[in-house]
DNA sequence: CCCATTGTGAACGCATTGTGAACTGGGGTG
DNA sequence: CACCCCAGTTCACAATGCGTTCACAATGGG
């Protein structure tokens, strides 16, 4: 699993205790500009914000994790009683909360409730959009029952755009979010990939990526629902 | 606004003093045989099930809530402090929790919250007017749910006047603020964007860019009603 | 009826993207 | 240790799409 993302650096003991006994891997922040110089290879699982401390730079820790191209979900918030009116208006930094000092079954509570709520119970192992199938155990891919021979680069590029379905990106994001370095020079790095991707694809499929002409690349079908 | 359905019958007095403060209008049912018989023509706004009393009867309630067709958000459970583990495995009934005896201020922070997150939160970022959708997560558009093929510059363009409907715009302050540069000589560039966006949106809807001879363009219907 | 303003279709030219091939660097193999 | 292989990157050029421009027609106000 990868690591929770704390805020401050260090954490109070009793959080690092408790998550440790939960069996949740985490690793502590100390300012917002860490939030993505610091953020594990395969990304932070989550976020939990403790503001009655330093509350101005728990809020700049939050906004900074929301205004990523995904915003990082889920965020639990860590407040004072006194507090709770500072949460109005600011709905949209957080997904739940939690008074502190707190009581180490609520917190594993809201956690597992959290994490059941944007994963939909179970972790998903599977990554799946219509006929396409990633298997994210074994490396492997599959588009209507037949495996696909996909490179490394190929596997991360074809997972992350098939996760966000319908989403538009542009080659720096993509550079940056599958690559995971900052982009400089190599667009064309982009377009080769998802060439290949589309001929792996087959013809019948390759219109799963679809180029946004003058902003990026697209996997699927718009989302107009929710 | 709705009313809030509140199990159990009657609630407890501090529960219904909280939510009448909060301007909150409830209305309890005794038992999941009522959510239903008991529905206001409206609906119900979401619900608050009390489980530190009758735990079974609270279950029960929230499993009704969740079966229908249209399962009922917001749920917000109350429960005691020793009621947590009985959360575990039942993530599916509730959306959110509050330990009873509980703070009105919690209390209040976490309906909001939870109102604000089923309302607006989850949504894609769109703008609407009409039977006009433009999805700005995708770049796509539709118009009575048929799909747009617009260009990149029409597409700007349109989200630009849809975003500020009723209002003039001058060819100047449109290549300004949708091209982005100052303008000098090419005038003619926004009647023929203007032009091929009304040929996509259709016959029928070509009159949503409407000229205003010597002026510019306005998007809509004019703000003193025409 | 005239002239300024806007609509329209076609043509142009450039920016963006597609594509094949060469290059690079790391890991495995003999 | 040298070599090769393969994934990934970069490059050069071709293809294409799209924005711009132009010429002229249509329209509407005075």
């Amino acid at each position: 699993m990868e690591p929770l993302l704390l805020y401050p650096d260090p954490p109070p003991p009793e959080l690092a205790q408790a998550l440790d006994l939960g069996g949740y891997p985490w690793k502590a922040v100390g300012d917002e500009a860490s939030v993505d110089a610091d953020e594990p290879e395969d990304g932070w699982a989550g976020a939990i914000v403790i503001a009655d401390g330093n509350a101005e730079g728990a809020w700049a820790v939050c906004r900074a994790l929301r205004k990523r191209d995904i915003p990082l979900e889920p965020l639990l918030l860590l407040i004072s009683g006194t507090q709770i009116t500072d949460l109005e208006l600011r709905d949209e930094l957080f997904d739940d909360f939690c008074l502190h000092p707190f009581h180490p079954r609520e917190l594993e509570a809201r956690l597992r409730h959290l994490f059941w709520r944007t994963g939909l119970g179970t972790r998903p192992e599977l990554v799946e959009y219509g006929e396409l199938v990633l298997n994210l155990e074994t490396y492997q891919a599959a588009i209507e029952g037949k495996a696909l021979d996909l490179t490394y680069m190929e596997y991360e590029l074809l997972k992350f755009l098939a996760s966000h379905p319908g989403k538009v990106f542009t080659r720096e994001t993509l550079l940056s979010r599958v690559w995971g370095y900052e982009y400089y020079g190599g667009a064309r790095t982009v377009d080769v990939h998802v060439r290949r991707l589309r001929a792996k694809l087959g013809e019948e499929h390759a219109g799963l990526i679809q180029t946004v002409r003058s902003v990026g690349y697209r996997f699927g079908q718009s989302r107009w629902g929710v």
